[in-house]
DNA sequence: AGCCAGGCTCTCG
DNA sequence: CGAGAGCATGGC
């Protein structure tokens, strides 16, 4: 099954794709120019995997769907809204690109990195559980606990000879004994964390979906952090990258915080306080400036 | 070897 | 209340 889509342009998929050139083969990967992961539609698995066919001022993309079951008309019609949603592709980064035009730095960083989408989970939930397990930890050591956790609890999906994952669902997670995670590598509290947050999730305790009709931000920040194991940091990480909330800056993250100082405070420790006002010249787009940084960092930018 | 790494909770004083 | 310990793992 083949099916295309246009994205607003400005959009560079290699660039914007090219986090994941160091993920797991099995779970989601950037290859060759290729993106592919598992995806759910309804109940069914299917095997999703994006090419570029176009430019970044004509941005087209080519998906390839393959599943053990049938694919129906709606099923195709939810990859295109999970694809939509992953990539970001109906953020319009013009307005973006405007507003920070009185920023020297981000004006010269959004010039260097044009095109430059931020990505999202495939749910909240996912989103949510990854920060979880991202907390404290280096990033490194986070995303190997984190594929320990998907091979171990996520459904699988048999394409030819390959073997596929998806994200773990809130059931499963939820019925995940302490030993079984622990074995993951994640320490005794994440666990805890992790099985409470599951299991009221599974129970619509904890209604995730309910918090995409919320207008203010800071309201859905405040929700989350009563929830033991989410934290403001928690939260504003899984809202930025779970829900598209571009407004939503992680300003507590230490990595974070380094690449901001880079660019604006030549390198000096900076108290997220500090942060938070730099941030704050970057209106509703603070977290997708940031990412900006975090990718300009990465690629040794320097303006 | 020992300390730190994209936090958060719990326990003391 | 505020400060501080404890946490799992891998890299340096």
């Amino acid at each position: 099954m083949r099916l295309t889509v246009r994205p607003i342009p400005p959009y560079d998929f290699d660039l914007s794709l090219s986090i994941y050139s160091e993920g797991d083969g099995q779970i989601r990967r950037f290859e060759k120019e290729r993106y592919w992961q598992v995806v759910r539609l309804g109940d069914k698995l299917a095997f999703l995997s994006i090419e570029s066919s176009g430019t970044i001022d004509n941005p087209k993309l080519i998906i390839e769907l393959e599943s053990v079951d049938e694919i129906s008309d709606s099923d195709v019609k939810t990859a295109k809204e999970i694809v939509d949603s992953c990539l970001n592709l109906g953020l319009d980064l013009k307005p973006f690109y405007e507003h920070v035009k009185t920023d020297e730095t981000m004006h010269r960083l959004t010039q260097e990195l044009r095109g430059l989408k931020s990505p999202n989970t495939a749910s909240i939930f996912e989103a949510l559980i990854s920060s979880i397990i991202e907390q404290q930890i280096s990033l490194r050591v986070a995303h190997a606990l984190e594929t320990n956790v998907v091979k171990s609890f996520g459904d699988v999906l048999h394409i030819g000879r390959q073997v596929y994952y998806a994200f773990p669902t809130p059931r499963r997670l939820s019925a995940a004994s302490a030993e079984q995670l622990l074995s993951c590598g994640l320490s005794r509290r994440k666990t805890e964390y992790i099985r409470e947050i599951s299991a009221s999730v599974a129970s619509k305790e904890l209604d995730l979906e309910k918090f995409k009709s919320y207008q203010d931000t800071s309201e859905i920040v405040d929700e989350l952090d009563k929830v033991r194991g989410i934290g403001v940091w928690t939260a504003e990480l899984t809202l930025l990258r779970g829900m598209n909330r571009l407004d939503a800056i992680p300003a507590d993250d230490l990595g974070l915080r380094r690449c901001i100082s880079h660019y604006y405070s030549h390198d000096a420790e900076i108290t997220s306080e500090k942060a938070r006002q730099i941030a704050e010249r970057w209106g509703r787009w603070k977290g997708l400036a940031g990412y900006y940084l975090i990718v300009a960092r990465r690629l040794r930018l320097e303006v």
